[in-house]
DNA sequence: AGACAATATTCGATATTTCGCATATAGTGT
DNA sequence: ACACTATATGCGAAATATCGAATATTGTCT
């Protein structure tokens, strides 16, 4: 019973658990609704990816697209998902030093990107 | 260079996103500081998982660890990753009943529990 | 209906995650 | 040093996620 409210939460932030999403979600919050042509130009994507990566925020019913014509425009489903991302920020910046040693983690780890 | 802080942000939500540590975490939250065994039978995990489970939370810094003779006390290090849980449950009831299609949707693609 | 534009879906290859089991490390007590 | 307890790590198999390329769908215009 409360595995499955896990198992939720943790889909919703298996579904943030991407940059190319973060980026998509941050865009959303900031410009409001957009078609996709904006997002995948903006975020330099190619088009088929960006749709996937909207399919996977829409599945989760993090994002809502809206018909209209030819076009699908995209917004932030509810405002709380943009909340939580500002307090990563905050989390963030409270541990700057921290996070730019991990940082240089990651990068070394990976090397190049992919 | 935005690129990174995504990554960052990106890195965290993939700690969160796994039932496993959503629970730990909340048993974190909730209780303050506790030793491994606690936690591994409160929440009924194998030892061995319990420990990588930990290790990825350790790894993203979320979770601190103190030694202390034979055993490790395993504590949340900034209250706001509860604070953005307890967004997540916000968010959780805000839409509770499409929550509940998604969760009726989950369930009979698992079939069972894995 | 046919051409074109915008978005979505499918496919196959590669990479990452997760688990259980086995083993390793570190601390305590004798 | 040895046994014992608590926690961590390595390994291999199965599941999941990601990407680009190709294709499908849907809407618009003539």
């Amino acid at each position: 019973m409360q595995d499955h409210l896990r198992r939720f939460k943790a889909g919703i932030f298996q579904a943030l658990a991407h940059p190319t999403r973060i980026a998509m979600i941050e865009l959303l919050r900031d410009e409001g609704e957009v078609p996709v042509s904006r997002i995948y130009e903006q975020l330099g994507l190619e088009q088929a990816n960006a749709s996937q990566h909207l399919a996977i925020l829409r599945a989760k019913q993090i994002v809502v697209g809206r018909k209209e014509g030819n076009q699908v425009f995209y917004s932030l489903r509810d405002s709380i998902i943009g909340k939580v991302l500002n307090l990563m920020r905050q989390y963030f910046q409270a541990h700057l030093n921290e996070a730019l040693e991990l940082l240089k983690d990651f990068n070394l780890e990976e090397g190049g990107q992919k």
